[in-house]
RNA sequence: GGAGGCGUCGCCUAGUCCGGUCUAUGGCGCCCGCCUGCUAAGCGGGUUGAGGGUUCAUCCCCUCUCGCGGGUUCAAAUCCCGCCGCCUCCGCCA
C-alpha cells in the first residue's frame, strides 16, 4: 500500500499517480474523507478510555455510596468506549481497504501510457540470419517433438490445456537451467531458497495479487490457501511482520519454486506450445533493501538478468514498462524481451520490478534506520522462467537437422554435451 | 483425523486455580556508571515492544501490547468461546 502520510501531505502526487496508471483519481477524496473520521473517532476513544480507567482504580479502593456512584460512572462509560470503538473500527475498516486497493506510486521517468507504450531501452545480440543459412526455422514444440523433450498432447490428455511434460533432454534441460541461475545467482551473493508454493491470503494480499490479478490466482476453496503465481509471494512474506536488522540489507533470495496462473482472460493468445502455460518452474531473485537504494537495487537486478539471459547467447531488448502496464504494486518495472525466429519479434522473457515501500507496508516488513524503523523496500526480478527460456534455447539455437546447439554457459550443467539431438 | 500438554517484555522464568494491589516477578544477557595495572569478578542504576502526539533533538504525554480473534465484566495475563503454532502419543500416509 501507499504511504498514508504522502496521501495527507501531497494528495495530488496520489492523484497524478493514478491518473498515470489510468485508474480512478476519486478514490482519494473517498480516503480522505475516512481518514479524517478515523482520527475523529480515535480523539474519542482514546479521552474516553482515559478517563475510564482512571475511575477503575478508584473502584478498587472505594466504599460503600462512593463505589456505586463510581460504578454507576464507569458502566456508562464504557458503553460509550463501545460505540467509538466500533465507530474507529469501522473508519479504519473503509480507509483500509481503499488504500489497498490502490496502486503504487509510479516512479518519475516511467512512460506514461499503456501496454505499448513501453520504451525500448538497449537492444543486444543479434538475431540469426536463417535465411542466409539456407533454412527455415522450425518452432518450439516441432523443435521439442523432435528432441522428444516436450509433450503437450499427453500434458493435455492428464490435466487439460496450456499443461506440458518436460520429457528426457527437456527435463535435463529445466535441471540444467536450474542450476545455471542458481550458481550465477550465488555468486552474485544471493541465498538460495526453495519455498512453499501454497501460501495464505495475507501473503498474497500483501504482494498485491489480489487485486486486479486475483482472476488470474488459483484459489483451493476448502483450505483456503492460493497456488503461487510466482516465488516472489513466499519470499515476500518469508519476513512478514518482522523488523529486520538494518545493517543486514539488502536481503537478497534467489526462489526455485512452481509458479500457476489460470491465465484467465487469455484465451487463444499464444495458445501453441509452453509459450503461456498454467504452470511452469521459475528461479526467481528477490530483495529487501533500504528505500534509498531501492533504484540502484533495480538496476542491479536488471544487470543480472542481462547477464544471464547473455550467458545463454539469446538476443534480447530491454524494455521500460509504461505506467498502465505496471501491475499493482511495481512502481518501475524493466522488462528483457528476448528474440522468438519463428514470430519474427522479441518476447518476454525477464520482469524485474520495484516495489519500493508498496509490499513491505502491507506484510508489515521494517528495518531499525538511523532515523527510526521504517518500511523496507522489496524488489523482485526474474532469473530463469523455464518454458521460455526453453523456448528461446530452441528456437535461437536450432540447427537445419533440428538438433540444438547448447550455449557455452550450459554445457558444464548437462555432462559437457554440446547438442540436444533428435530422438532417433 | 483423535488424545493430552504448552504458548508471559532478547533468552529462561513467577503470576493464571480464587479478576482489581500486574504500571507483569526473578535470573541471564545487554547498556551506563563506580571500583579496578589490563581483563574478569564486585557494587549501583537502566533495559518489553509497537503505534501516535510533541520537539531541531532530547525530555515528556497518550494508546495498544502476556500466541491471535471474539465474549463476559465497571475492570481480564487471570473467566468463557473460537482459531493458530509448538511438543508428546495414537491413527493414516510419501
Amino acid at each position: 500500500m501507499i504511504d498514508a502520510k504522502v496521501l495527507r501531505q501531497d494528495p495530488n502526487r496520489v492523484r497524478a499517480s493514478q491518473r498515470a496508471r489510468g485508474e480512478s483519481e476519486s478514490v482519494v477524496d473517498d480516503l480522505l474523507a475516512a481518514e479524517e473520521s478515523r482520527r475523529a473517532a480515535i480523539g474519542q476513544y482514546e479521552a474516553l478510555r482515559a478517563e475510564q480507567k482512571a475511575l477503575g482504580k478508584q473502584v478498587s479502593r472505594a466504599q460503600g455510596d462512593q463505589r456505586a456512584a463510581l460504578l454507576a460512572r464507569t458502566k456508562e462509560l464504557a458503553d460509550q468506549v463501545k460505540k467509538t470503538e466500533a465507530a474507529q473500527n469501522e473508519a479504519a475498516a473503509i480507509f483500509s481497504k481503499l488504500l489497498l486497493g490502490i496502486g503504487n506510486l509510479v516512479e518519475d521517468g516511467v512512460p506514461v501510457g499503456g501496454e505499448d507504450d513501453f520504451q525500448v531501452l538497449e537492444t543486444h545480440g543479434t538475431p540469426r540470419d536463417f535465411a542466409a543459412e539456407g533454412f527455415t526455422p522450425r518452432d518450439h514444440l516441432e523443435l521439442g517433438q523432435i528432441l522428444a523433450a516436450i509433450d503437450t498432447e499427453r500434458g493435455a490428455k492428464v490435466s487439460g490445456s496450456r499443461f506440458y511434460y518436460l520429457t528426457g533432454q527437456g527435463a535435463e534441460l529445466e535441471l540444467a537451467l536450474v542450476n545455471l541461475a542458481v550458481t550465477m545467482a550465488v555468486r552474485n551473493g544471493f541465498v538460495p531458497m526453495i519455498p512453499p508454493a501454497l501460501v495464505k491470503p495475507q501473503a498474497m494480499e500483501g504482494t498485491g495479487f489480489l487485486g486486479q490479478a486475483a482472476q488470474d490466482v488459483y484459489h483451493l476453496a476448502d483450505d483456503d490457501l492460493y497456488l503461487v503465481g510466482t516465488a516472489e509471494v513466499p519470499l515476500a512474506a518469508y519476513h512478514s511482520d518482522e523488523i529486520l536488522d538494518a545493517a543486514a540489507l539488502p536481503l537478497r533470495y534467489a526462489g526455485y519454486s512452481p509458479s500457476f496462473r489460470r491465465e484467465a482472460g487469455s484465451h487463444g493468445k499464444d495458445t501453441r506450445g509452453i509459450f503461456r502455460v498454467h504452470w511452469f518452474d521459475k528461479v526467481e531473485m528477490f530483495v529487501f533493501c533500504d528505500p534509498a537504494d531501492a533504484g540502484a537495487e533495480h538496476r542491479r537486478l536488471l544487470e543480472w538478468q542481462k547477464e544471464f539471459i547473455t550467458a545463454l547467447e539469446i538476443p534480447f531488448q530491454v524494455l521500460d514498462v509504461a505506467s498502465g502496464d505496471l501491475g499493482l504494486s511495481a512502481a518501475r518495472k524493466f522488462d528483457c524481451y528476448g528474440w522468438l525466429p519463428t514470430q519474427n519479434r522479441y518476447r518476454e522473457i525477464t520482469s524485474t520490478s520495484n516495489c519500493a515501500e508498496f509490499q513491505a507496508r502491507r506484510l508489515n516488513i521494517r528495518a531499525r534506520f538511523d532515523t527510526g524503523t521504517a518500511p523496507v523496500a522489496t524488489l523482485n526480478g526474474t532469473l530463469c522462467a523455464i518454458t521460455r527460456t526453453i523456448i528461446m534455447i530452441l528456437e535461437n539455437h536450432q540447427q537445419p537437422d533440428g538438433s540444438v546447439r547448447i550455449p557455452q554457459a550450459l554445457r558444464p550443467f548437462l555432462g559437457g554435451r554440446e547438442r540436444l539431438v533428435p530422438a532417433r
